[in-house]
DNA sequence: ACCTGAACACCGTTCAAGT
DNA sequence: ACCTGAACACCGTTCAAGT
């Protein structure tokens, strides 16, 4: 019943403007030049049509940067991860999005610019069930997810504008820590000690590391506010 | 000495521009408008004068956005807070950060990239302090700053998004929150069982206090992590 | 030294007109 | 129903020209 000309009418032809293929085009965009990159006039370019073809199917790019994001989130969040504990599921959820950020700094701050929307309640659910499962009680339940979320969203944020900062001096991140680490350590001594007795290992720290110890902080404060 | 003629041609007329005069003319713009309120054409119009001029001063939007931002941060930062204990005064210190983001929400985004610049040391400075009284150990001070930092940038940066989406939508932030609450509330329930069992207390949240659960969920962590 | 304001090279978004 | 592309109302930034 569905061929022949009927089914072809209905069908798009197969170069045709869809959501998904705006978004997708609009996530290589995001990743080879950042998100100064996604211009309407650069990505109708790209899908071989003119600037308001888009909007047909997006209602601003605001939304179109949601949806990039949400992509990317929605991937990241379907990974399976089965840890043997609600903690190092905690831990493994985390680092995903972390990595998914390193990956694609522009996600930091979409997810940031879109509360309570789709992207950030997929980590949010995520995270709670084993949150849940930790035995946090009820009333504390959402000011706890909260404070995860927004140490993840915050490490993100830092991460991308990192690599943002770095690129637009025509430097890699090692390079740009190293010039930060550099001044910090030329700050005047009696106004700024502690920046400066931190400044070298700064530089020579690991990202991901660095986020799982403000984790497990958490991690282990969840813990004590339980009373173990 | 230092009059008549001579005082007069280096003396600035009282109406001349200057970086401080520019940074309160944009601090006061981004507070009434917003960031996007921020342009060289409506802050000329502000001092009187026309958009190149400001350039003679400022090199960039950029370097105006992380001035304006510095100068809110410099405010915040040299507050006494002295209390009894040094959790006491990281407590105080990251409560006066959020307070002064919730009220320049702009504040947040522009010091989430401005990363290792001038306002970020101010905090990083403030908050290292106290954090070295705490007996945390060398090798581990960086990286405990920085979750605290990270967590204080997160929520800032959520606070900023929460009040910019509400603006937009020409609700309060309690309306906005209400309707976020709505929407998921009415998430599937197989597939959200935790983010509608949260909605509710969501909407009825106190920033503030969610804001400190999360710090003192840390700050609880570095008790543990130091084996006390 | 400092300011003016027109001009340049962009944006997001809209909309009449096409197929 | 979907696409085209010119046009509108903006941007940040530059720069010759003024004082």
């Amino acid at each position: 019943m569905r061929q022949g000309k009927k089914a072809r009418s209905t069908q798009r032809r197969e170069d045709s403007l869809s959501p998904d293929r705006i978004v997708e085009a609009s996530i290589a965009l995001l990743d080879s030049s950042g998100e100064k990159g996604l211009t309407f006039r650069a990505l109708s370019e790209r899908l071989a049509t003119g600037p308001g073809a888009i909007y047909w199917h997006i209602a601003s790019k605001n939304d179109l940067l949601t949806a990039a994001c949400d992509a990317i989130v929605a991937r990241t969040m379907s990974a399976p991860v089965d840890d043997a504990t609600p903690k190092a599921t905690i831990r493994a959820l985390a680092l995903a999005m972390f990595d998914a950020i390193d990956a694609h700094p522009w996600v930091g701050s979409a997810l940031t610019r879109a509360p309570g929307q789709l992207p950030m309640v997929r980590v949010l659910e995520r995270i709670g069930q084993p949150l849940r499962a930790l035995g946090v009680p009820d009333e504390e339940q959402w000011a706890t997810v909260s404070a995860l979320l927004s140490y993840i969203l915050g490490v993100g944020g830092q991460n991308a504008a990192n690599t943002h900062f770095a690129r637009e001096q025509g430097l890699d991140r090692t390079n740009f820590l190293n010039e930060v680490s550099t001044v910090w350590s030329q700050l005047d001594p009696d106004e700024y000690p502690f920046t400066r007795s931190v400044a070298r290992r700064m530089s020579a720290h690991d990202d991901r590391v660095d986020f799982l110890v403000g984790i497990d902080l958490m991690l282990d404060g969840i813990g004590v506010a339980r009373g173990r």
